[in-house]
DNA sequence: TTTCAATATCGTAATATTGCAATATGAAAA
DNA sequence: TTTTCATATTGCAATATTACGATATTGAAA
C-alpha cells in the first residue's frame, strides 16, 4: 500500500520514525554533514555542492526542516541554514539509552 | 523518480540513509524498542506484539536485520531476534560526533 | 508419516518518494 | 522600474515502500 497505518502505533514510535525518516536519505545525511563542515553559517552553496538538481536540493532541504533537523534564516538574497542543535541532542540521547539498555541485557 | 542516486555520493553518506532508513518506520522502531523491553530473548510473539498481520511483521523484520540492526538466531521451531549491539553503537557514536561539532561552532 | 505451529516468500494493490524541467516568487542591485 | 540572483513551488514520470492474502517452508510433536 505505501501508506504507513500511523494511526496503530503509538505517537513516540511515529515520532522517532518521522525524524530518522528525514535523516534516511544519503543527500540529506550529505547536507547535514555539510553544514557541520563549513565555518561560517553561509550555506547558500548546498545546491553547488550536492550532485542534484536546484530543485531537488530544495526539496530535500523542506523535509529537514520541516522535521526539525535544520532550521533556515533569510539572510538578504540568500538563506542561512543550519542543523537544530536539540533534534540532535534526542537523536543522540535516544541511541545512548538503547545503547545503556543492551549492555545490561547481553542476550544474544 | 523514485529511485536515489546512491552512485553520486559517498559510500558512507549511502551507508549511514541506509541504516537510518531501517529504522525510519514505526513498526519497526516499536519491534527495536520490544526487544529491548522482554527479558528474554523468546521473540516470536513480535506478531502478536504490533497490531500488523504476520507477513508484514517478517518483512519487517527482514530489513531491519539486512541492515544489521538486529539478528536472529533460529531456536528450535521459532526464532530469538535481537538488537545487535554494534549498529546501535555507531549510530550512537555518530550523533555524538554531530553533537560534539555543533557544540563547537554555536552559529545560528 | 502426518499434522501442526512458526516463519518466510510471492504476488499485488495502494500510496509514497525521488528527481527534475518549467515556472513562480521575492529581494537586492542596476 | 527592470533586471538579476537565490530559492521555492508545481507537475509529472519512474521507482520504492507498505500491507496483506495466499501459499510455501521447516522443524517438532503426535
Amino acid at each position: 500500500m505505501g501508506i504507513t497505518k500511523t494511526d496503530v502505533f503509538t505517537e513516540h514510535h511515529n515520532k522517532m520514525a518521522a525524524v530518522l525518516k528525514a535523516l534516511a536519505h544519503p543527500a540529506r545525511i550529505a547536507i547535514v554533514e555539510y553544514l557541520l563542515s563549513v565555518d561560517a553559517c553561509i550555506c547558500g552553496d548546498i545546491v553547488n555542492e550536492l550532485p542534484l538538481a536546484q530543485p531537488t536540493v530544495s526539496q530535500h532541504l523542506k523535509e529537514l526542516k520541516s522535521a526539525g533537523i535544520i532550521k533556515g534564516s533569510i539572510e538578504g538574497k540568500s538563506i542561512c541554514y543550519c542543523v537544530d542543535e536539540s533534534a540532535i541532542n534526542e537523536l543522540m540521547q535516544y541511541f545512548q539509552t538503547i545503547n545503556q539498555k543492551l549492555n545490561i541485557k547481553k542476550c544474544c
